[in-house]
Order: C-alpha cells, then structure tokens, then sequence
DNA sequence: CCAACGCTTCGATTACGGTCGAACTATGAA
DNA sequence: TTCATAGTTCGACCGTAATCGAAGCGTTGG
C-alpha cells in the first residue's frame, strides 16, 4: 500500500486534458512557447502558464528561457516512451477521441516521436538495420556494430560527436500504431535530422507527421531495404 | 490538438491516489475483491465499487463475479507495462512516496510483475536465455528457439498447451528498478508458477516479494547462469 | 426461511483544482 | 523613454469528482 513510486500523482499530471493536450503537442519533438502551447490546448496563457509549473514541477517538460520567450519541451525520452505507451493503451481500449481521420493514415505512415522517426518507416528502418546485424542487441541495450557504424557514417551521420554526448546513442522505442520497435536515442534523432538536412523528409507544419519526398522515398527504400 | 488517442482519459483513471493504489496492489497478478482493495486503498467498500466500475469501464481491469465475490485484476500486460513505465519515470524524477525502506531491497531482488518474475533475478533470467540463444528477438516478437524449447519442457513446462492460447508466448517488459527487459508473455508466467510449484520461491503475503528458497536459489543459479 | 456477507446504488457533502479577468513584471523594439 | 509583447501572480468563481452514510440487492450458509 505504501511502496513505490508515486505514480499518481505524475497520472493526475498527465490526466487533464489541457496539459495532456500540450504534452503530445510537444511529442513532435519541438520546444514551444508558453502561447502556442495555451492556443495548442485551446485555453488562455495563464492556465498554460499554472500547468507547465505543474508539469516542471513533476519533472515532465524542461523550460528554458530565451529573451522574453520561455521554450518548453519534454524532459527526456523517457517521458515520450510514457506518452506512447499511454497513446497504445488508449487506442486498443477503444477511447479514441475523434474517429480515424485522413490524417491517421500520415500518422501511421511517418511522424515524429519525440525527435526520431515513428511509425511504418520508422519500424521498417529499425527492422532493415536489425536485419543486416548492424544493430545488435545485447541485454537492454542496444548497440551499433562496425559494418553499422561504418553505415551510418556513410550517411553523413557525425558518429564521434554523437558518441561524446551523455546520453544513449541507440535505443528502442515502442510504438502505438504499429506494435513494434523503433530507433530511439541520439542515433535516432541524428538520423531523422539527416533525413530532413538531404531533403529526403520534411515535417508537416503544426503536426507531428513527416512528409518523404519521392526522392526521399526511394533512396530510403534503397538505404533500408526489408 | 485533435489527433490521436485519448490519453487524458485513462491517465485521470490512473492519477487518482485511491485507484493508483488499487492499480498497484492488482500488480501482484492476484485477482483481488472490492473489499481487499478497499483496504489496500485505504477506503471504504462504496468507494471502492465505483472506482471499479471506473476503471472496468475504462478498460483498464476486468473484473469476474464468482459467488458473492467480484474479482478484479489487470485487463492485460499491457496495462501492467504501462503502470511499471510510470513507476519508472516516477521513480527517476524523484517523487518517491515513501524513502526507500528495508522492503525496497527484497522488492529490487525479485518481485512479481504482473504475473511473471521481475528485479534482478527476472533480468537474470531473461539474459541468460538470451545469451544462450533459447530466446531470439526477431523484428518485435521474441521466439523460442528449438533449444529454448526443449529447455522448458525439461523444467516441466506444459509448452503445447501455452502454445495453444491466445495470448503472446513470449513478450519483453521493462523494469523499473533495473532499466532492462524481463520475460513475460504466458511463459513467463508459467516459468513463475512453475518456480512456486517446484518450492524454489514463494511470494510474500501482501505485497509483491518473491522469496526465494536457499534450495531455489542454488537450483536458480544453477539453470539460468550468465 | 432467515441471517450474515459482499457489493452496488443513491443522495448529500465537501474539497480540490481548473479556469479566466485583472494587475504586475520583464524583455525587446521604436 | 515609451510602447508592445511574453509570461507570471493573484483572486474569485465554478464544476467536477471523491467520499461516506444509508438503504437496497443477491448470494451463501445454516
């Protein structure tokens, strides 16, 4: 009764509609201003600015000030993985909030979770890597093999400066859409950065979805193949 | 602002403390009463009944009338992933309930989660397999392999009739007090059950320790080394 | 058939938290 | 300096939901 972590109180943090609101507006990955998130949650700049109070508090967003803005975004990855893992539930009981739109189908085609590539092609470049054994998992973690390695470099992907950072270069990340695994951690965000940087992708204003160009289609079926 | 799941939805079920409570107190796998977990939430019986209907409704437990009793227990392992994904974000953003006690320990050593073993001795478990290749991780769903196979059947797992359910064989779940996978699925839980049969372990009366014999610890060691 | 038990429903109370208007602070631009 | 914009703090209002007492059902066991 009395052990373990306190989960309900991060639950009531995420369970109000206004702050779950902002909290998938910032899965795109994106820091956003005290204003979009209050226009992006269809309420008034003060409630916004009482809610991401509550929400720095409990450890969900990391603020930080930029000249009179003030730049909120998700604290780690961890975070997304819980709003995922929330969504997943959410949709398999049924309580979806607005029937499958149009829009669904991007979403389920290629969007962004957090900062790396989700959905169908992101699960299909996980799988295409898992495939040819350049990336490796040993325990939990996941690692980058030579032949990855020398991949990814070829790609234009900075693997030293990556390698440097604290945080985990790869590591899986478990979708809604699909139930399946894709590449997380400061690997899969370079990678998704370098999608955008060829011209390969680019991400749909005000959405969380990404849009491949038919270049970019066919060079990242011909780079991952299944 | 209007796509996706409802998330607010099912985290407000959640971020109750009565419910957090009951949630976390069906983590055991048990099936509970409305009175028992009344008493784990420290509340009356009424209150109790609607927070039930709550999160039956929700889709989050289910709940079977036998007799004059109604026994409730998490709908699926989903739902057990999810709540041991926020102990862990809970945990690591430092809102702990409680400061870490003697039980912390035996609940970091081995515990059940949901209805398989978890903690250290269940991380065991699963790298051992893993390192003798009788589980294989391919794309998203982890196999048996024929080796792992023959493994079970030996420690006298009914491997044909698990074959024969519905639910998923194997599945991975990640831990809270140790970041790293575990196996569940139905085998998982039938190697904990099997543990409990065979004498090895014994789960703790109110809360969710496995107690491992000097006798099950040895035979432990002894079949999943590392 | 009656009593005990487990659970649910109803109703009333209460309290907590979300919401916004208004006033205030801070930063940047003219 | 003055104005505009971004964000915060305060105060008051309001609604929702948690809570429990009391009464009502079913089921079980004598």
């Amino acid at each position: 009764m009395k052990e373990g972590p306190d989960i309900a109180h991060i639950a009531a943090l995420i369970g109000d509609p206004a702050r779950a609101n902002m909290l998938t507006a910032l899965m795109s990955g994106k820091a956003l201003t005290a204003t979009e998130l209050a226009t992006e949650a269809g309420i008034t700049v003060q409630t916004a600015s009482t809610h991401l109070a509550k929400l720095a508090e409990g450890g969900l967003v990391e603020t930080r000030k930029q000249g009179r803005h003030k730049y909120s975004s998700l604290a780690n990855d961890d975070i997304a993985t819980l709003l995922e893992n929330l969504m997943g539930v959410a949709a398999k009981t049924g309580h979806l909030r607005t029937r499958t739109g149009p829009k669904d189908a991007a979403l389920r085609k290629a969007r962004v979770c957090y900062n790396h590539l989700a959905g169908d092609m992101g699960t299909q470049m996980y799988d295409s890597l898992r495939a040819r054994d350049m990336l490796h998992h040993s325990g939990e973690t996941l690692h980058l093999s030579p032949t990855g390695e020398s991949f990814v470099t070829a790609l234009g992907i900075d693997l030293p400066h990556l390698q440097h950072q604290r945080a985990p270069l790869c590591r899986d990340c478990l979708d809604w859409s699909e139930r399946r695994s894709h590449l997380a951690g400061s690997l899969g965000r370079a990678l998704l950065s370098r999608f955008i940087e060829l011209g390969w992708a680019k991400p749909v204003a005000d959405s969380r979805v990404i849009r491949f160009s038919s270049l970019g289609s066919t060079e990242f079926a011909k780079h991952f193949p299944l």
